[in-house]
DNA sequence: GCATGATCATGC
DNA sequence: GCATGATCATGC
């Protein structure tokens, strides 16, 4: 074997992949010394050492090295185990001007990821690597990626670094990265504000689908097999030119779609962009970790609706911090497509696409008070305010508590229940109608329009 | 008329 | 059976 791994073709580094596949940990560390983490094991096998540089780790063969864990699912089908994380952006260093000179691309324009099985049953030493990819971004993938990249150069340039949010991209993401939640670095553009630490990463979405790509058979359509030439959401748009200004019948009798599901909008949506499935399973949604939602719009501009999420449970809720919330995590990560149908003469007529994602200030200002407001309320079993005929009445942050979002019942109907952690204080009752977070309708308004 | 509680329709 | 997406319905 070569002695300086920077040395390696890629030829060689390859067959070296293929030595480890289906070993575990242990064997390897056995046979070529535990030096510590599952990252630092494997550099130890390709004779490569630990280096922050800003090159690849191969530097010769233009490679950059990662493992990464994945699982499998109670439905048996495999998922990522966590984002994969890549160089650490450098605030104040970053080139901004070009991607091509970035530190991203410098580093992991070429990948080899080595995957292994992670199993909450085992011992972290006993769990085995099983596959490889030598990746490059497909030509779609890196038009995305250089738009996300550009996104969070944006926020860089406009001292904004503090506010980055994973769902403000779709493929790229920025993570968090630092010892904890307190550390934070001065960046460029802003004199008072710091910002946390973060580093490049591929979100977890989008490594679950490199996983299935390679090792299930499950067939994953495309949104877009044509080149991307604008925007992700600008090239939806002229797939979706000629159907705007129809209605929800004349769609249904177009796709001859006669079903009254509630999630028809979805469906039509998914035949207007020429797929077989739905679009929330196409590659690029699921990649992105997108979800689309239908908005109803009234004549005079105003929505009815407000938009409901997950339901939460009570007990789940009240041994959470805001920072490590299922809520927090939920809007950090997802960005929704809004499908917009508009009422004009008596019938919904579908208007226009709209991606969107809640921004950090919002998310940790408004809705952070409003499930702070919420897991009091359960914490001391103030729920029930009063009750009338077969309503209940609860003290939950209502519309008017902040604008942005509420907490009200989302359940099949009051007898479909979470237990509560503490009994209720007027009624006693020690389960209640399982609720969910909504997105206020004024304030979606404000979003569409 | 709007806010808030309640529930529907479907698919997995 | 229940999660999900969506909308209905009551009463203030």
């Amino acid at each position: 074997m070569n002695k300086n791994g920077n040395q390696l073709t890629k030829e060689e580094i390859l067959v070296i992949a293929d030595t480890i596949k289906g070993t575990t940990f242990k064997e390897i560390s056995y046979k070529y010394g535990n030096k510590g983490g599952f990252g630092l094991v494997i550099e130890e096998v390709f004779c490569i050492n630990p280096n922050s540089r800003p090159l690849p780790d191969f530097e010769e063969a233009g490679i950059e090295l990662k493992v990464t864990p994945y699982k499998i699912n109670k439905n048996g089908t495999l998922s990522a185990k966590e984002r994969l994380v890549l160089n650490n952006i450098n605030y104040k260093n970053e080139n901004l001007t070009d991607f091509h000179k970035s530190s991203f691309w410098k580093k992991n324009e070429t990948m080899l990821i080595i995957f292994y099985l992670f199993d909450e049953l085992k011992e972290k030493r006993d769990f085995m690597i099983t596959n490889h990819l030598l990746h490059n971004f497909s030509e779609n993938d890196l038009k995305i990626i250089k738009d996300d990249w550009r996104i969070i150069r944006d926020k860089i340039k406009n001292g904004e670094a503090h506010n980055i949010s994973e769902a403000d991209t779709l493929y790229l993401g920025a993570c968090t990265k630092g010892v904890n939640s307190k550390s934070l670095v001065g960046q460029p553009f802003s004199t008072t504000i710091k910002a946390k630490p973060r580093a490049y990463s591929l979100k977890t979405t989008y490594m679950t689908l490199l996983i299935r790509k390679l090792m299930s058979k499950e067939k994953i359509e495309k949104i877009f097999d044509e080149k991307i030439e604008t925007s992700f959401e600008n090239q939806m748009r002229i797939k979706l030119n000629r159907f705007f200004g129809k209605s929800q019948e004349e769609l249904k009798n177009i796709f001859k779609i006669r079903s009254n599901a509630k999630n028809i909008n979805e469906l039509l949506l998914s035949r207007m962009l020429g797929l077989k499935g739905k679009v929330s399973k196409s590659e690029e949604f699921l990649k992105a970790n997108i979800i689309p939602k239908t908005v109803r719009v009234e004549e005079d501009g105003h929505i009815v609706e407000s938009m409901s999420f997950p339901t939460f449970e009570f007990s789940k809720i009240i041994n959470e911090t805001w920072d490590d919330s299922e809520l927090r995590d939920y809007f950090e990560s997802t960005k929704f497509l809004f499908i917009v149908f508009k009422k004009e003469n008596d019938v919904y007529v579908f208007k226009d696409i709209k991606l969107w994602n809640m921004q950090i200030s919002i998310l940790d200002k408004q809705a952070r008070d409003v499930w702070e407001k919420t897991k009091e309320l359960i914490e001391t079993g103030h729920i029930i305010k009063r009750i009338s005929g077969k309503r209940r009445f609860t003290y939950f942050p209502d519309t008017t508590f902040n604008g942005v979002c509420h907490v009200r019942p989302h359940a099949k109907d009051a007898e479909d229940t979470y237990e509560l952690p503490v009994k209720d204080i007027l009624t006693g009752v020690e389960k209640y109608t399982k609720h969910c977070f909504w997105l206020n309708n004024t304030f979606i308004k404000s979003i569409i329009s």
